[in-house]
DNA sequence: CTATCATGTTACTGACCGGTACGTTGCAGG
DNA sequence: CCTGCAACGTACCGGTCAGTAACATGATAG
C-alpha cells in the first residue's frame, strides 16, 4: 500500500524559530543605527562580514548547499552573531537577494541611461553585457532565478524577493517594448524576458561558447520582427 | 582576519561511500534480470517503487530538498532497499534524470513526427505544447535545468545527465535551424534554446499568465526574422 | 565608575543527513 | 524436507542541519 496522500504536502512556507525577531522589521536585518549619533562608527561589523560571505557563497554554491556553520566560519564570527543580526537563515538568504536586487537594477539602469529615449538600444546594450558576463568561467546565472528554483514553496522569504524582482523586470520590459512601438508589446516584452532567463540558465549550463553568447543578437532579431508587424 | 582561501573550494564532484557498488554499472541501477530466466517475475519491486516516488518528489520539491528517509517512507520500503538498488542518493537522482531524458525526447519526437520535413512546424508544435504545460498550476519547470541549478559542481552525476541532455538539444535545434534554411543557423538554434529555457524558468516563476505562454509565438517571430536575413 | 552595547565563547538541542552491519523472511530447486 | 539464495527489515553509525541558552569580554559614553 502506498503511503502517499497520508502526509500533508506543505506548499506554503512556514517560518521556524525566533518568532520575536522575525517581527521586528521586514528587511530581516536589524537597523544599523537605532539612535542618531555620530555616524562614524558602524558598530555591527559582524553583520556586514556575514552578509558579504553569505552573498559570495550563496551565489556560487547555492543557498541550500551552504550551511550557517560554514558562513560564520568563513566570516570569522560565531553563530550567535549571525542570529543576532538575522532572524533565520531564510531571512539571511532574503537579505542576500535584496542586495542582489539593488545591484541588478544598477546594471540595468546603467544600460538604460547610456541610450536615453532609445529603448531598443537600451535592451541591446543590457543584453550585450549579460551575454559577456555569461561567458566568464565562474558564471553562475542569476541569483534570483536560482533561488526560485531552489525554493519552489510559495511564500518563502527568498522566493518572495525573487518573484518581486522578476515581476518588476517583466513590467519594465513590456513598457520598453511599447515605447518601441511594437504592435504586440506584451508579447515582445515577454519574449525578451524569455531570452534573458534563457541566457542566465544557459550561461551556467553550457559555460563559455554556449548559446547565451548570442542573446543580444537574438533579441535584436526578435525586436526587428516584432516592429515590422 | 578573513579565513577565505584557507579552505579548498571543491568545484568537482567527489563520490562518497559505497565504492564497490559505484563501479558495477554506470546506469547506477543494478540490472533487473542478471540471468536469463522466465521474465514473468519482476523481483525487485522495491526499486521500481523507490524510483517512482523519487521522480515525483525530486521534480516537485527539488533534489536537495528531499531526503532519502522521506523517499523510502513514501515508497513503503526501507533504506537498505534503496541502497541495494542504487549506489547513492546522487546516483538515484541521476536515474531520475535519465528517465526524465527518455520522456523528454518522446515528447520532442512526437512534435517532430507530427510535421515530417517541416522543421519550423515541428518547433512551433513542440513549443505550443511546452507553453501549455507551463500554465499548469503544478508546473515546476524542466527537471534537467533545475538539477543543474541545484548542483553547480562539475562532474556531479545528476549534472552530467543534465548537461548531456542540453548538449543534444542544442545540436538538434541548430540542425533544425539549418534545415529551415536560416542564414545563421547556429544563432537561430541557440535563440530557440534560449526561449525554451526561458519558458521553463518563467513557467515556474510566474505561474499561469506568465511570459512562458508566449514562447511559441516568440519562437515563430524569431524564425521569421532569421529566415528573411 | 558604571551602564550599555556589540561581540565572543562554550555548550547544547532535537531533528535530519546519507549510508551500513547484520538479522529475518519467504520462496524455489534438489 | 532441506538447502540456499534473494529480497527485505531492524537498528544503528558519525556527522551536519538550523537554532539557542548562559555567560564573558572589551570598548564606548555619560
Amino acid at each position: 500500500m502506498l503511503l502517499t496522500g497520508t502526509l500533508q504536502e506543505r506548499e506554503t512556507y512556514v517560518p521556524t524559530g525566533n518568532i520575536v525577531n522575525q517581527l521586528i522589521g521586514r528587511p530581516g536585518m536589524k537597523s544599523i543605527e537605532p539612535t542618531i549619533k555620530a555616524n562614524d562608527a558602524p558598530p555591527p561589523r559582524a553583520a556586514e562580514r556575514i552578509l558579504q560571505v553569505a552573498r559570495d557563497l550563496f551565489y556560487r554554491q547555492g543557498i541550500r548547499a551552504i550551511g550557517v556553520d560554514e558562513i560564520v566560519r568563513r566570516a570569522g564570527v560565531t553563530k550567535p552573531s549571525l542570529y543576532r543580526s538575522f532572524p533565520s537563515k531564510d531571512e539571511l538568504a532574503a537579505s542576500y537577494l535584496r542586495h542582489y536586487d539593488l545591484e541588478f537594477w544598477e546594471r540595468f539602469d546603467e544600460a538604460v541611461n547610456a541610450h536615453p529615449g532609445d529603448p531598443r538600444a537600451q535592451i541591446v546594450a543590457f543584453l550585450t553585457r549579460v551575454g559577456k558576463r555569461t561567458q566568464r568561467p565562474d558564471y553562475r546565472g542569476c541569483g534570483m532565478t536560482n533561488a526560485a528554483v531552489e525554493y519552489p514553496e510559495h511564500g518563502h522569504p527568498a522566493r518572495v524577493v525573487s518573484e518581486a524582482n522578476k515581476q518588476e523586470l517583466r513590467r519594465r520590459l513590456r513598457a520598453m517594448a511599447a515605447a518601441m512601438g511594437a504592435g504586440d508589446a506584451e508579447t515582445l516584452g515577454d519574449g525578451l524576458l524569455l531570452l534573458i532567463e534563457g541566457a542566465y540558465i544557459s550561461g551556467q549550463l553550457f559555460g563559455a561558447g554556449g548559446p547565451a553568447q548570442s542573446v543580444a543578437r537574438n533579441a535584436d532579431l526578435l525586436i526587428e520582427a516584432s516592429l515590422k508587424k
